[in-house]
DNA sequence: ACTACGATTACCT
DNA sequence: GGTAATCGTAGTG
């Protein structure tokens, strides 16, 4: 059946702190289920949201009928509408505490001939490179705000096929030494290197380091600076861009 | 009722 | 690099 799902991730993977769940979600797959067809994409780029303080947080102003969604128990989903466009993010924390993960970019996977019809046939590369693309080609609205991740048929998210050797989001470059992610349901080590940065978009708190991403990863957004890690010394301090 | 604002994108030079 | 598009929400009078 088409709305299978064995892989879904549960409520106890959302249980982890914010910028845990943050890294971990990267490699994970983002499925939506629309008109019986399955769209899905990894998830390769990340931005965290925290319940204290972060004044560019949406909950930083306190509960309000626009983010109420965001005070729900990890495993929601809060969609929220910025200029002409949508965004989509994980609830994080317990209820009442206020914390997200803003799901940057995705990798397509399924059905992205779909995606490009909901994209106005526009290139490959655009079809979910960014915050409110990856929400139009996946048909993400308003509509779905507070929806439970665990237990939706609309949408939810499966645990990353990373430790298949089949399937998994491309990097650039081959993959060197592997990185260890905390919680993880397994043992296993994701493939690749994550990145770090500012998030986008943002004035407030611009310097903080909550933007994780999939090194080298084509549909991670912005320019291609933005794609790589920042090369660091050997002490592991940041190399001035030059 | 009126105004200001934004976790973006597309299109311009 | 810059900026218009465009609208729900919230603050103000």
């Amino acid at each position: 059946m088409a709305t299978e799902h064995g892989n879904r991730l549960t409520s106890v993977f959302f249980q982890q702190p914010t910028l845990t769940l943050a890294r971990n979600l990267l490699g994970c797959r983002l499925v939506r289920f629309l008109n019986g067809e399955r769209l899905s994409g990894w998830i390769v780029e990340t931005e965290a949201y925290l319940a204290d303080g972060d004044p560019a947080s949406h909950s930083a102003a306190g509960l309000r009928r626009k983010n109420r969604s965001m005070f729900l128990p990890a495993g929601h989903l809060y969609v929220y509408c910025i200029h002409t466009h949508h965004c989509l993010n994980v609830v994080s924390e317990p209820e009442g505490q206020g914390a997200a993960v803003l799901i940057r970019a995705v990798e397509p996977i399924e059905g992205a001939s779909r995606m490009s019809l909901l994209r106005s046939e526009c290139g490959p590369r655009e079809l979910t490179r960014g915050p409110g693309r990856l929400c139009q080609a996946l048909q993400v609205t308003r509509q779905l705000d507070g929806l439970d991740l665990t237990d939706g048929q609309q949408l939810w998210l499966e645990a990353g096929s990373w430790h298949a050797s089949d399937a998994r989001p491309r990097v650039a470059h081959r993959p060197r030494q592997q990185l260890a992610v905390e919680s993880r349901p397994a043992a296993a080590t994701a493939p690749w290197r994550i990145g770090c940065s500012g998030r986008i978009g943002i004035r407030q708190a611009a310097d903080q380091p909550w933007r994780f991403f999939i090194d080298g990863n084509r549909y991670v957004s912005g320019r291609a600076s933005c794609h790589s890690r920042p090369p660091r010394d050997q002490l592991g301090r940041l190399q001035p861009p030059r």
